[in-house]
DNA sequence: CTGAAAGCGCTTACAG
DNA sequence: CTGAAAGCGCTTACAG
C-alpha cells in the first residue's frame, strides 16, 4: 500500500535485458512483422518471466486505442436494482470481454440527462474506444452527440433506422407474434398490454406492433401504460378486472416482470383466479417469473446473448468496420403457471 | 464514426491560443498554484469554450493516476443476475463515482481463479488506482496479491483483521441480534439458520455468531448449509419440516432472498401456513421479499450506503491516508407478513 | 530484420 | 508568477 510510484517493468527492461531495440520488442509484443521468429520468442518469454503488462495509459497515447468501451445507464436506482435485465445484460457483454481481453467502463447515473455529460467527457478524455447505448428515446440526443464526439457506439433498440450509428434492432412483431399465437390458442379475444412508458421507442414500437398483430388474429388488443413498478402494475390490473365481463380482457401482457408479478397480487387480491379466469404473461423473463407463486408465463429473449452479440458490432465499428445493423434472435416462450384455457 | 484519430483540443492550444505556456495551462486547469488569478480565469473561461477535457492517458501516464477504480467480481452468472445484491452495490458505488468524478471497471469473471489473472493484470497495466473486493474466502489469495501489487484495496467483508488492507465490516453479531431478539419476542425457540456456503467468510462468521447469539438467548439454533440458490432452499426447508413436532423449527432465517422464497414455496407445498406454523426471515431485503406473497420479514443493510462508504475508504488510502478499518452501519428489520407468533 | 528518433498529451521540478 | 525542458511508456514511420 506504499504511496509513490509503483515500480513497474517496461519495454525499455526487456530490450535493454536482451540488447535489442525497444521496438523490436513493441513489434515481438503485438505480433507485427519486423523480428525475427526467434527474437520474437525470447521477447515474449522474458515478458511473461518477468510479468510485464504494458501501461495502459502508454497504450492509449501512443495508438489511440484504450480497449475498453463505456455504458452509461440512466434510470432510477429502484427499476435498475429491482429488474434483472440490466445486470444480466452487463453479464452478457462480461463474457464477450472476458474472451477479448477488453474492459467496461461502466456509469449509473441516476438521471436522464446527467448522462449526456458523461458520454461527453468520456470520449473527450480518450477513456473509451465507443459506447453500447440503451433505451433510446425520441429524437435521442445521444445519436448526434456521439457523432460530433466521433466515435462509434451501438443502440440496443426495436428500430432499424439508418443514422449512421451502429444498431442491434430487436424482432418486437417476432416476439409478439409468438405470445399473441401463444394466448390465441389457448381461446383468448381480450387481451390488456399494460406497457413500460411509451417515452421509450421500443416500447411505443411495441405497443404499435401488439395493435396490428392483434388486429391481424382478430383479437381485441387494449393498451395501458404503467411506469415498471410495482403499484403501478397493481393499480392497472385493479382497474382493468373492474370493468364489466363483455369488455374485462381475460389475459395481460405485462410489460416487465414487477408488473407481472403486480397483476398476480391484484388479481389474488379481487378472488381472480389465474390462469382459470386470467391469464398474465411478462415480456421479460426473471427469476421474479419463476419464484412468483403461480410461475410466470414469460419470454426468455436471451439477454445475455444479445449482449454479446452487440458487443461484436461495437469491437467491429471499433475495428473499422462498416455493418451498422444487426438482428437479434427471436426469444422463446417459457410457457409455465398464469397462462392457460379459461376455465368455464 | 470516421476512422482515424479523433480531434482533440490540447492544453498546447489553450497555451497557444491565450500566448502563455503549457506548464501554465496545466497549473490553472488543477488547481495548483503558479499562474495569477487573472490568467487562471483566462484559461478556465476558454477551456470551457473549446469543451477540453484533459486526456485521460496523457495524465495517467504523468502523474501515475487514472481516477480509476476496479471491481472484479468472480459468481456464477445465475446467483449474480437473480440476487439484487450486486446491483445495488453497484449503485452505491456510482453515486459516490458521479459526485467524485470517479470512474468504475467492471469485471464479471463466472469462475474464481480467472478474477486474480485480472487483478494482476489491472494493476500491472496501470488501468486502475484501487479495487474493492467482495466475497473474502479462508486465506484469501488476493490480500498478497494486491500487497506484491502494490495497490490499495478495501475488502467489504464481515472480518476485522489486521492485514494492511482496506475493510469495511459489517457487524454481524448486531444484525444477528436484531433478527434473534424479534423472533424470541414472538415466541420462537427452535430456529434454522440456513445459511449461503461457508467457503465464504462472512457466512461461517453468521453461523458462528447465530450460535453464540441463540445460545445466550436460550434458542436452539440449527444450520443447515445451503448454495444460495432456490432448489437448495426448497430442499432444506423441506428436510427441515419433516423433523419430528419436538425438533422441528419454528422459524427459518435464511441466508438469501431466493432461499427465503423456496422456504416460502416449501412451506405451501406442504401446507405449513406462514406465518401460523412456520416463521421465515430473510438475511438480504430485495423485490423478491415484497412481491412474494406472504411478503417476506427481511433485514435491509442498506447496500447502497455500504457501497458508498467503502468506496470513500478506497480513495482515502489511495490519496494516502492510513485509515484501514471502518464499521459499517446496522441495518433494519422490516417487518412484514411471514413472521409472527405461532398460532395455537 | 533491426535501431534511432519523433511523437502521443500531459505533469512537474527547475530556472528565471 | 511564468517558461523551457525532461519525462511518463509506449507505437510507428523511417533509415539502414
Amino acid at each position: 500500500m506504499s504511496s509513490g510510484r509503483r515500480e513497474r517493468v517496461t519495454i525499455s527492461d526487456i530490450a535493454a535485458r536482451l540488447g535489442i531495440s525497444k521496438a523490436s520488442v513493441s513489434y515481438a509484443l503485438n505480433g507485427r512483422p519486423g523480428v525475427s521468429a526467434e527474437t520474437r520468442e525470447r521477447v515474449l518469454a522474458l515478458a511473461d518471466e518477468l510479468g510485464f503488462h504494458a501501461s495502459s495509459a502508454a497504450v492509449a497515447l501512443s495508438a489511440a486505442r484504450t480497449g475498453t468501451i463505456g455504458i452509461v445507464i440512466a434510470r432510477d436506482p429502484e427499476v435498475i436494482t429491482a429488474e434483472g435485465f440490466y445486470m444480466r445484460t452487463l453479464f452478457g457483454v462480461e463474457q464477450y470481454l472476458n474472451d477479448a481481453d477488453g474492459q467496461l467502463l461502466l456509469r449509473l447515473t441516476g438521471e436522464r440527462g446527467e448522462d449526456l455529460h458523461v458520454y461527453r467527457r468520456w470520449a473527450r478524455q480518450g477513456r473509451v474506444d465507443g459506447f453500447i447505448l440503451y433505451d433510446e428515446h425520441d429524437d435521442d440526443p445521444r445519436v448526434p452527440l456521439l457523432h460530433s464526439l466521433q466515435v462509434p457506439g451501438v443502440m440496443v433498440t426495436s428500430v432499424a433506422k439508418e443514422d449512421g450509428i451502429g444498431r442491434l434492432v430487436t424482432p418486437e412483431s417476432e416476439t409478439v407474434r409468438v405470445m399473441l399465437d401463444h394466448l390465441k390458442s389457448l381461446g383468448h379475444k381480450r387481451i390488456a398490454h399494460l406497457s413500460g412508458p411509451t417515452a421509450y421507442l421500443h416500447e411505443r414500437v411495441r405497443v404499435e406492433t401488439m395493435q396490428r398483430e392483434g388486429e391481424d388474429r382478430g383479437l381485441a388488443v387494449r393498451h395501458v401504460e404503467g411506469t415498471y413498478e410495482f403499484a403501478s402494475g397493481e393499480e392497472a390490473t385493479t382497474r382493468l378486472l373492474g370493468l364489466s365481463a363483455r369488455t374485462r380482457p381475460t389475459a395481460i401482457v405485462a410489460g416487465n416482470d414487477i408488473m407481472a408479478t403486480a397483476a398476480l397480487k391484484a388479481a389474488a387480491d379481487l378472488g381472480v383466479g389465474v390462469p382459470d379466469q386470467l391469464s398474465v404473461l411478462a415480456w421479460d423473463d426473471s427469476v421474479l417469473c419463476h419464484t412468483s407463486r403461480p410461475r410466470l408465463t414469460a419470454m426468455d429473449h436471451g439477454l445475455m446473448e444479445k449482449a454479446r452479440l452487440a458487443t461484436d458490432l461495437l469491437y467491429h465499428l471499433i475495428d473499422g468496420g462498416t455493418q451498422t445493423h444487426r438482428v437479434s434472435p427471436v426469444g422463446t416462450l417459457l410457457v409455465r403457471d398464469t397462462t392457460g384455457p379459461l376455465a368455464r
